[in-house]
DNA sequence: GGGAATTTCTACCATTTTAGTATGATTTAT
DNA sequence: ATAAATCATACTAAAATGGTAGAAATTCCC
């Protein structure tokens, strides 16, 4: 039952952007560096949140990424989706691939692993970037 | 973000105990063919919910499992986290061995964090066993 | 146009976790 | 004695995790 590093970093990287969130590009080495996270490994994370569209990124000399809306318009919840796939905690409530789980009209525990999926989304979509900073 | 197949069959196990909570011991084998799992998988699930004192166990013969108690005596939460360790989806919330991470102080996530892990534990604390047959 | 700083892309890799399997010993009822 | 069951321990294949490494492409500045 954990978030990986991905999803943490990820929510790390936002912040940070946020909390510098003047229009300049800003270089990914010195968000790495506040952040205490291995440049490469940052790399990584920063070019799916591109690819998302959250962050905006120039190459070159003076480059870097900053975000591209206001803090206040990101959810939370969309930013982990993004990194970690459904935080669904179990596969059989996912619809994963459009096959559910065989069993799931009879297994007893299904609406228990439902209701806990609801709170954990409802609880991560009830925060923007805003909040955190 | 997954609950691994070890909560998750511990639950399907122990709600199959519940629903044949006759007092009589039940084989594991029957367990396992109704939940389908594997038989010698479900031993080391049953292994574990026995030494954390949630079945009794008999050998021999007519031997098999058995809940200890009631089964809305049984917290969900309680054996999910029996079987998963910490339900913490974030390990710097968690005080694993006595260390907390050294930047969470000054890390604006850890509070959202902790809050993810409280509505968690409350949700699964809400429920017993009997709320799931 | 050249060089430096920066992102971007692709591949690789070691460790840990997960989800089992396998083998065999021990206990108990009949 | 024997069959049926639990109990204990070790092993393993596959996937996920958490990175590293190298080089190419872009941009700015001189």
């Amino acid at each position: 039952m954990k978030i990986s590093t991905k999803g943490r970093y990820a929510l790390k990287v936002m912040t940070d952007l946020a909390l510098h969130n003047d229009g300049e590009y800003i270089a990914l080495k010195d968000i790495a560096a506040r952040q205490n996270i291995a440049v490469k490994y940052t790399e990584q994370i920063v070019s799916v949140l591109g690819k998302a569209g959250y962050v905006e990124s120039m190459r070159g000399v003076s480059g870097g990424h900053r975000l591209a809306k206001a803090p206040s318009e990101y959810v939370i919840g969309d930013i982990l989706r993004t990194m970690e796939g459904q935080l669904a905690p179990v596969g059989c409530t996912a619809d994963i691939k459009g096959t559910t789980c065989p069993m799931s009209e009879s297994c007893s525990t299904v609406s228990f692993w439902r209701g806990l999926d609801k709170v954990i989304n409802e609880y991560v979509d009830s925060f923007t970037l805003q909040d955190l900073i």
